[in-house]
DNA sequence: CATGTTTCCTGACAGC
DNA sequence: TGCTGTCAGGAAACAT
């Protein structure tokens, strides 16, 4: 499931392939589910942009496009946002490689190549994205809560602060911070010492802290590593990341902690499943 | 508003 | 081998 690591590792990799494309055509499949703009408006949006930029907000892929057609003018464009959900692949290949299943949009680019969303599970997003444009400057897709690697210590604590959800919960919540899931929640919550279950608004600035330091750790090693290949997660060539190997307590259940050697714990949080160590996590 | 529960979807896997 | 049933999980919709 891709997370903030993998996002970062996916739009990182499209942005070195596309960046400065010029989108000829586009392709939208007939099904209108992962679409959130409609399929004809964002054809007609998508088409003849040239793409400036690629980047992450959250677990959303931002595609930054020229403000207009011919591309040659300073005002700001719309944005492709996209958000692969659970089994969302963007994939650059050339338009002679076969169309993978489940493939929901091509957009056709001048090179040649062909920029393609699959998505087996039909949870991942499209939609276009207008920068509103307030007192002056315009204002890009911003995501639904604030940025883990950079959010600070008081920021990060006043997210949680009269929060009576368990804090691995309150990790999970986009509109606080976005970009967590399931496996950077279980391994910054290890790495911290915290229980997944404590109340999130009842823990102390020490351990607030603490779980600020290991989170943005713990996501800047994924980073460098590619991200955590689990399930079918492959970057923009197919290639598998390694935090995996570096995972604590995710899908350790009955293993024994790396730390103490008590036997992981396994449970339902969230509706989400969560790993933790007993013993070290208080 | 805050929090909990249900729903979407299909590949992978267990069990027969 | 091949069928059936269960599970996973991000986030929106719905319920409390």
């Amino acid at each position: 499931m891709p997370e903030l690591p993998e996002v970062e590792t996916v739009a990182n990799g499209v942005d070195q392939r596309v960046r400065g494309e010029v989108i000829e055509s586009v392709w939208l499949g007939s099904k209108p589910e992962p679409f959130k703009t409609s399929p004809d408006e964002m054809a007609s949006v998508l088409t003849g942009r040239r793409i400036e930029r690629v980047y992450r907000v959250g677990k959303h892929i931002v595609f930054d496009l020229a403000g207009d057609l011919a591309g040659d003018e300073e005002k700001s464009g719309p944005q492709w946002i996209v958000h692969l959900g659970m089994t969302g692949r963007l994939l650059v290949s050339a338009a002679k490689v076969p169309v993978p299943s489940h493939t929901h949009a091509i957009l056709r680019l001048a090179s040649g190549r062909e920029l393609r969303f699959v998505d087996a599970r039909r949870f991942g997003r499209l939609a276009i994205h207008w920068p509103e444009v307030k007192t002056g400057a315009a204002r890009g897709f911003q995501g639904p809560g604030q940025e883990p690697l950079t959010i600070s210590s008081e920021d990060f604590s006043s997210l949680f602060r009269h929060r009576k959800t368990a804090i691995k919960a309150a990790l999970l919540n986009q509109k606080l911070l976005h970009g967590v899931g399931n496996i950077y929640a279980d391994e910054s919550l290890f790495r911290a010492g915290i229980r997944p279950t404590r109340m999130a608004g009842r823990l102390s600035k020490e351990q607030l802290g603490r779980l600020r330091a290991a989170l943005q750790t713990v996501l800047r090693h994924a980073i460098e590593l590619g991200g955590s290949s689990v399930s079918d997660y492959v970057d923009a060539d197919g290639v598998r990341g390694f935090f995996q190997l570096e995972h604590r307590v995710y899908l350790r259940g009955g293993q024994p902690c790396l730390v103490c050697g008590t036997p992981i714990r396994k449970m339902v949080l969230a509706g989400r499943g969560t790993h933790y160590c007993p013993t070290c996590q208080k």
